[in-house]
DNA sequence: AGCCCGACGTTGTACGTATAACGTGACCGC
DNA sequence: GCGGTCACGTTATACGTACAACGTCGGGCT
């Protein structure tokens, strides 16, 4: 018996099965055709089994010159969305033979650790969310294949980009929200610097200012639902007319923090104010009255992700066009009360 | 200039910095001090910043033998519980220099991917949730340490194990709704295998029964909202007495598929059924009213699974002891009206 | 007989890094 | 003036794999 602290190597499988190493590589890379014969390939499977060969993968990488790795750099992994996102990318990544490490940027203030520090793995290109702002600034410096979430196509400087079509959900609510009536709104707006929302708040505007005696007023608030509750509250209990009757939120989240100010107003949801949001998570469909919302498809949206870095790394030109959204009308928006 | 389709090597340094590449080696690797003089490793510095070079972590895991990066395995990722999880995990192996590939068994029923076929990295150690059944059959076979979360002790071979306090969760549950007054009781329990779930309903069993008078009926349910609404109303509608006056759910968000069904029914929450969850996500303070639940710290799980690894990889024996849970008392549970 | 060719493997090498082992002057003490 | 020590590097090697290039041997063709 050897020490066997070590896991086995090729040359072990080769000198259990009386070849050479490179006889096994053939075999075990299937590679073997017309190159050894079947009696001994069987030889070789039969010892790599019995000694529970693994390749060493640091080995493998190293030859190779690649490492089928991916790096999914993300704001947060305690959302949802972002989860979804990752199942989509991996699951096409499988499918490609490839892996998917994720970096989640660390939340709130700190700094902004180096995701390429805490991504051990040798990586053949990234995806990165353009919400881990802070994350991004370590892309540059890296010559790695990128693909940019959600980010300004303009602003990407060449990277390839894969984009919900944020512009579009927001008119589908604006539409939706005037075809009820509704003509003054609040818009509840994630108070963190991004092309998405920005995005969102530009649409909202031009829809709702096409219609004449319109109003729309913005807060701004953290990304908490602590934070959106007390917002809407201020908001709302502004006293000066119009007063709105609609509250379009940037997210589910917030939606919900918004159910709770609203709540403590006194104000019913939907008979006094309307409250739309952006996501459709599961909470979306938890609470009561159910949210209307926009919804997104995480993980159409991680598949696209990948679909588009793999083009990159094969040296085609990735796919364009928004991922389309579409809004989901539940209980949370009626028409508003004559009052 | 040369092709540069390809990254520079510590030897382009060298050439760059006019050293050989062992002196590069060195100095960026901080063990020069009194190898090399300043002046010399502030120009391989200086020629390393300016090419651009980056390690090449194939290579580096090769001749180190080691790779520093850890497998999580875990159900699945769209849970804010697991995405806790590895929040925590991740933070520690960064303190210590390690980073965390995550792999989330594939959800349903499809057959289980190897998850190192997913996870190309060279790994370390695993560290794996035992409701990852599916993907624990692939751990076998590799020879590699693990530590085990959420797993029986004695049924885990020989693995470490990192447990949280579930029997504690659940007598404290039941010792507050006893202490409410309630007597019959409705056990929704998610209906998969797991020694998590046996524990849970074991110490259940164990306080209530220990109350004479008492009564607890098991609906087992499939873990979804909308499977835990189903579950409840048929419980529920049973018409044989007693009827139970409190729905202690498996985790939360069965608990608000029980809101729904209990509110189908009629009832209200808290006032005619008290319901608890356990996980305490942001789900539960979500609804309305906000949930009664036993909370978890995913994080601190996460981080103690790491540390559990960490010591498993340098000999140590890991530290044991459940991670103390606590219940969160909110708006869910009331005494059971007189009926 | 001489030649080639296919079947079956083997030998050798490179990937990029970390580090053990080995120079090589210069300077110092005696 | 000679051994010794220090400061400053360099040379050489190994990690485990994949694959290009090179045998070797027996048989069939001319």
């Amino acid at each position: 018996m050897a020490p066997a602290s070590t896991r086995p190597t090729s040359r072990d499988v080769a000198r259990a099965a009386g070849v050479s190493q490179a006889a096994v590589s053939l075999v075990l890379g299937d590679k073997w055709r017309g190159r050894v014969s079947e009696a001994t390939a069987e030889r070789v499977r039969r010892a790599a089994e019995e000694l529970g060969y693994r390749p060493n993968l640091a080995a493998r990488n190293l030859r190779l010159g690649r490492t089928r790795t991916v790096l999914l750099v993300v704001p947060a992994l305690t959302t949802e969305f972002f989860a979804g996102v990752y199942t989509g990318a991996a699951r096409v990544a499988a499918d490609h033979g490839f892996g998917v490490v994720l970096y989640p940027s660390p939340e709130g203030v700190g700094p902004a650790r180096n995701p390429f520090a805490s991504a051990r793995a040798a990586l053949d290109g990234v995806i990165a969310s353009s919400m881990a702002a802070d994350a991004l600034t370590a892309l540059r410096g890296e010559q790695l294949p990128l693909v940019m979430l959600d980010s300004d196509p303009a602003g990407s400087l060449g990277a390839a980009t894969v984009n919900l079509d944020i512009a579009d959900g927001a008119r589908q609510v604006a539409e939706h929200l005037l075809g009820l009536g509704h003509r003054h709104f609040v818009h509840l707006a994630a108070d963190v610097p991004s092309w998405t929302f920005e995005v969102r708040a530009g649409a909202l505007a031009d829809r709702i200012g096409a219609v004449p005696g319109t109003s729309i007023r913005t807060a701004r608030t953290p990304v908490s639902m602590d934070g959106a509750r007390a917002a809407v509250q201020a908001a709302l209990s502004d006293p000066a007319p119009p007063r709105p009757t609609a509250v379009i939120c940037d997210d589910d989240t917030l939606a919900v923090g918004a159910y709770k100010g609203l709540r403590r107003l006194g104000l019913r949801v939907p008979e006094d104010v309307s409250v739309t949001g952006v996501d459709d998570l599961h909470l979306a469909t938890a609470v009561d009255p159910e949210l209307t919302t926009v919804h997104l498809d995480a993980e159409l949206f991680g598949e696209r992700g990948m679909q588009a870095l793999l083009a990159v790394l094969e040296g085609r030109t990735p796919e364009g066009g928004d991922i389309p959204v579409h809004l989901v009308v539940r209980g949370s928006t009626a028409p508003p009360c004559a009052s």
